[in-house]
DNA sequence: GCCGAACCGTAACGTACGGTACGCCCCTGG
DNA sequence: CCAGGGGCGTACCGTACGTTACGGTTCGGC
């Protein structure tokens, strides 16, 4: 029904819920991205969806507007369970870090995720939209304003010692993910099996505890 | 003179050296490139490098082709000076730590490297060329082969503790690097004076220091 | 001074694709 | 049962750009 568009320039998330139809074109629309990266054709979206162009047009206004669309769609499908604060001993804190590593390595390894950072990536060149900040948002940001408030609550606790949240969560993302995104980005294959990312996560972990753990005496940043 | 061609799909740095003005040539697509991303055109590049169209498919045969030589010309001037390993006390190896990180700070965040990580990751999805490969090459796994050495000669003098110089490294990786690349390729502008660098680069050593030096007892990875 | 090769500038061709127009079907409401 | 609108399929237009062709110019060799 209503145009989904997004105030050039200004606000993000600034969308209706996109009808049940849009959704599936939308979804056939992700689909392609994935299998076609940035040279998906809108015929090609139309055809995949079942739809006509004339619809495409219409419902996005353009090929930047059904790019933009469909990157919203797939964020808003992730948002995500706020994490529970109740259990305040390392194990648990331990426990949620792990996790939030697991996750973001399972996320980031995604091929939809990788998809899509490469188009945003790729548009951030020249701004004529602006996926980055999209992705940047439901990516990066997000999983920082999930994970801060956990690493506040373990300060509170007496378990992690630091300054400034948003240093110790950047260090926190770089011991997850080290090279991993940039070279999935550039097409590296790299082997990231069940396993592997437990580990990962097990060990990042581990070393953010050893940096930021209150009982360890490596304050000097 | 000679077309600068890459076998398709089998062996990188398969390429003859190009002659002066060849080098130009690739300069000035290389400004273009940093400037208009990768939606520049063929005859835009002609212009800035005051050559013809023809010569420009005579040398390089194909856009790809341009591409590929102007992303390889690139490579090949950022050939680095080996570390001397000779002082092998903690400091000095704290400085070489720090300066590598500096160093990678300062590449990553330049507009060259940029420009052409988002070239690279763009073409990545289809597999048309292997720029990904070239920039991965001369990026991340150029820096590996680097420090390695250096981690190594650490390990020998008991300055430092690990078992596989490979994590070692990764490790390193990630905590000079967080989530600066990626929010630079999305377009997110990240302030990065030489001094914020600098504390950067002397953090992440420290932090490094923390997890793999010898003297430290937080061995269960 | 003449020849050919390399190269510049530009015009021309072909195509792929974004965007639009139109005919038809189906479905809903009156 | 009929009118109308939303939406599918498709043909079509305009354009941008990759690629090619061609005439003019410079330059080294004889």
């Amino acid at each position: 029904m209503g145009k989904i568009v997004l105030q050039a320039g200004a606000d993000i998330d600034r969308s209706e819920t996109p009808t049940e139809r849009q959704q599936a074109v939308l979804d056939a629309a992700l689909r392609l991205l994935v299998e076609e990266g940035d040279n998906l054709t809108m015929t090609a979206v139309a055809r995949r969806a079942s739809c006509s162009k004339e619809t495409l047009y219409k419902w996005f206004g353009d090929r930047d507007g059904l790019l933009n669309a469909t990157v919203q769609w797939q964020a808003s499908k992730v948002r995500v369970t706020p994490v529970d604060r109740k259990g305040l001993d390392l194990a648990s804190l331990t426990a949620s870090l792990q996790r939030f590593a697991s996750d973001w390595l399972k996320v980031i390894s995604s091929d939809t995720s990788i998809a899509l950072n490469r188009v945003a990536v790729g548009h951030a060149g020249s701004g004529k939209d602006d996926l980055g900040a999209i992705v940047l948002q439901n990516g990066r940001f997000a999983l920082a304003s999930r994970l801060k408030p956990v690493l506040e609550a373990g300060r509170q606790a007496g378990l992690l010692d630091f300054e400034d949240a948003e240093t110790a969560f950047r260090t926190f993302f770089g011991l997850v993910g080290r090279d991993v995104q940039i070279r999935l980005l550039l097409g590296d294959r790299v082997e990231l099996t069940e396993a592997t990312i437990g580990g990962d996560a097990r060990r990042a972990t581990q070393q953010f505890l050893a940096l930021f753990g209150a009982n360890n005496r490596l304050k000097s940043l």
